[in-house]
DNA sequence: TAAGACTCTCAAGTTCACTTGAGGTGTTGT
DNA sequence: ACAACACCTCAAGTGAACTTGAGAGTCTTA
């Protein structure tokens, strides 16, 4: 058996489904996004090279990092089972896509913080809380009750 | 002019939507839902309790840390411009929104350290990572490319 | 060759968190 | 008093990412 038999091996869509843990109606839908694509048998059903499978697994990446399937298609383009995504291709959105995710991480842990100042001195529900500007001192104009907000 | 006149100051909706940041329509939709509540003009206009511009800015934070708001009403219940939420109260919520919190971090950083080994080595884009079982030796049977999935 | 498993196409439905619009009323400043 | 602006309700629309269902055709395997 020749290396391409292996490594091209032709899939149907239940069996994309149970290795890429995807439902197949989520592969149907991919497709009608335009995300990946697939060829028909005969009888119309549709064949899938084994590549797809890898293209899943950075889509499915991308999804955990918060990275619409928009953008992926952006990065990455549609799924083409005959062109497999560059090394630089992959490396850039994968750059792209750390930094986004850094940028998500250092988000959440200033917010932590915040949030753990708050909770030691119940700022929140305290009308005194001294990180706070509370109300009664607040002025009658500007935006209020923003200590925690900036995104 | 006594402290309850301030701290109790009654707002329209214009003005919680200018010190919030929060659209009008943003606040009707949470008022529809029972989030929060107002009180009526004569003429039947939303009055606010200034009260409310606290509970929008927990909203805000638990939002940011992924926090549904269903749960935000399941955890504080829905705004009550009358009951201040107690010390005890807003402990738990942000305890359990901390936890929230680190969980998702630590996720991420989990995905971080991957992504940045994956793009160190191309492994999603070469046939031949060492970080992968490549298609090529994977069984036939089994989920495959599953490498970077664990959520 | 036939039962049973698998797959097909559409269309419509779902959830979350809002936004937009139309048509009408209330409030405020001069 | 009246213009200008703020607000009201209710219905429908948005967008992301899918899921569900009906009804019909295809593939595999004993």
């Amino acid at each position: 058996m020749t290396k391409a038999a292996v490594t091209q091996r032709i899939l149907s869509i239940g069996e994309v489904s149970r290795r890429s843990g995807l439902p197949a109606s989520t592969l149907h839908f991919y497709e009608s996004i335009g995300l990946i694509t697939s060829t028909r048998s005969a009888g119309n059903q549709r064949r899938y090279s084994s590549r797809v499978l890898r293209y899943l697994a950075i889509l499915k990446v991308a999804q955990r990092v918060g990275v619409p399937l928009e953008d992926v298609r952006a990065t990455l383009g549609p799924f083409d089972p005959t062109v497999k995504p560059s090394s630089r291709q992959w490396k850039e959105a994968g750059q792209r896509w750390r930094a986004h995710l850094d940028e998500r991480i250092s988000q959440l842990q200033r917010l932590r913080d915040e949030l753990s100042g708050c909770i030691g001195c119940g700022c929140l529900s305290l009308e005194d809380c001294p990180l706070r500007n509370p109300n009664d001192v607040m002025g009658e104009k500007g935006p209020g009750a923003h200590i925690l907000e900036r995104p």
